[in-house]
DNA sequence: CGGCCGTTTTTGACTTGTCAAATAAGAATA
DNA sequence: TATTCTTATTTGACAAGTCAAAAACGGCCG
C-alpha cells in the first residue's frame, strides 16, 4: 500500500492533469510548487515512483499516470470528497474549513469507514465544493464547466468551487454563492477586470474580480 | 506538537503505568515488548523523550510521565475512546473492529472535530468497551473493578472488557458478554481453571476460562 | 565473593523523505 | 552559432525512527 506521501504525489498529479489531454505530461515543477516542495526532491520521486509502477517518468519531459497510479489517486480523491461531505453534511463543520481537515483524514480512514459513510450519505455524487465523488469502482467523471470569468453577461448555474482557501469561501457563502447557486452576470468591465454579479435569492448585486471569479465554475442556465 | 510516533510511545506508558502507584516506573523491556519494538530504539526514544520534558528516565531505573506526558497521554485517549464510540454509535460499525480503525484515527483528527463528535455524542463517560472516557479537561478516573477471573460465585455487573482481540470480542457478544450486562458467576472449578458463567436475558449457561475470565472487569451487585 | 543470566544501553547501519547548492540540459535570444 | 535563461537533475547532507548485535549492568545463586 502506498504511503501517505505516496498518495499526496499521486492525488497532486492527477489534480494537475486533470482538463489536459490524456497524453500530457506534468512537469516536476508544477508538482514541487503545488507540494511546496524541491525540485529535487520530486524528481527523486517521481524516479521511485516510476520503478514502482505508479506511473511513466521521463527525464526532462515529465510525468503520467500509469493505470495503477490512477486508480490509487481516484480513492484518494474519493476518500477526500466523501470525508469533506461528511464533515460538513454529519458533522456540521464549516465547509471553509473542511478541507484540511480532510487532507489529514483521507490518509487516515480504512475502506471499511469509507464505505459505511459512503452508505450513511446515500452514496453521493458531490462535494461540498460540488466535486464530483468518484464511485468505489474508480470511475471519476468530470462534467466541463466554464470559469464565471470567461462568461458573458446571462445567467448560470454555480456548480463547482475549485479553491480551498478558507476565507475565500467563507466569503463566498456570506454572499450566497454557494453549489446549485444561480446567478446572473449583470455586467462585466473586462478593463477593470471587475464583474457584477447577483444571487438569486440575494438583496443587491455585488463586484467581483477577474481571478475570484475564476474559481467558480458554471453552467448555462 | 508530538508525532504520531511519540503520541504511541505515551499513550503505552500511561497504560501500562495504570494501577501502579504513582512513583512506580514503567521499564524500557515493557514499553518495547507493547510496541512490538526493540529495546534498543525504546531506550534511544526515553532519552529524547526526556529531553523533550515529556517523562523523566532514569537509566537502568525507567520512566514516569511527566505532567505535560501524562496531558499528552491522557489527550490521545480521549481521542481513542471517542473515535470508538462514534464509530460504534454513529457509524455503526462492529464493536469487534473499532480499536484498529481508532489506532490510525486517534493521530489524525484535529481537536475540532473531535470536539463536534464529543458534542454530538453527549459528552459520554465511557466508551464501547466501558473504559472511562477523560474530559476535555484531561481528567481521567478509573474506578477500580475486579476481574472476573479473580471472583467467587455470585452475581456481576461486566463494567469493562480490556482486550481489543476482535475474535474474542465477537465471541463475548455472541454470549451477550457486553458492558453493562449482569451476569452470575455460577460455579467455579479452581483446579481446571474454569469458570460457569450466566448472562441475564441468555439462554444458556456457558464456560470460560480464567485467561478470557480475567479480561472481564465487574463490579459486584 | 565470583560468576552467570537477563535486561539495558551502546554502536553502527539502514530507510524514507526532505533540502541546498552545484551541475546539466534545453529553449530562447541575440 | 554563441549566450543566456529557465527548468531539471545530481550530489551530499540531514532528521526521524528503526533494527541487529556487541558491550555493560546489576542481581541472584552457589
Amino acid at each position: 500500500m502506498p504511503t501517505s506521501t505516496v498518495e499526496n504525489y499521486l492525488k497532486t498529479i492527477l489534480r494537475l492533469s486533470a482538463g489536459l489531454e490524456p497524453a500530457a505530461m506534468v512537469s516536476p515543477g508544477r508538482i514541487a510548487e503545488a507540494l511546496n516542495l524541491t525540485p529535487g526532491t520530486v524528481t527523486t520521486m517521481m524516479k521511485h515512483l516510476d520503478r514502482e509502477g505508479y506511473l511513466r517518468y521521463q527525464p526532462r519531459q515529465g510525468v503520467r499516470l500509469r493505470p495503477k497510479g490512477q486508480r490509487a489517486a481516484v480513492q484518494v480523491l474519493r476518500r477526500h470528497r466523501l470525508i469533506e461531505l461528511f464533515l460538513v453534511e454529519i458533522l456540521r463543520l464549516d465547509w471553509a474549513h473542511v478541507h484540511e481537515e480532510a487532507e489529514l483524514l483521507e490518509h487516515a480512514l480504512s475502506d471499511r469507514v469509507v464505505e459505511r459513510i459512503d452508505e450513511m450519505l446515500g452514496r453521493p455524487a458531490y462535494d461540498p465544493h460540488g466535486d464530483p465523488i468518484p464511485g468505489a469502482d474508480g470511475v471519476l467523471r468530470e462534467e466541463r464547466l466554464r470559469p464565471l470569468s470567461e462568461c458573458s453577461e446571462g445567467v448560470y448555474e454555480l456548480v463547482r468551487v475549485v479553491r480551498e482557501d478558507p476565507e475565500y469561501l467563507t466569503w463566498l457563502r456570506e454572499q450566497g454563492l454557494v453549489p446549485g447557486a444561480q446567478v446572473t452576470l449583470e455586467m462585466r468591465d473586462r478593463l477593470a477586470g471587475i464583474l457584477l454579479l447577483k444571487v438569486r435569492g440575494g438583496k443587491t448585486s455585488f463586484r467581483i474580480g477577474e481571478p475570484a471569479a475564476g474559481w467558480l465554475l458554471v453552467r448555462v442556465c
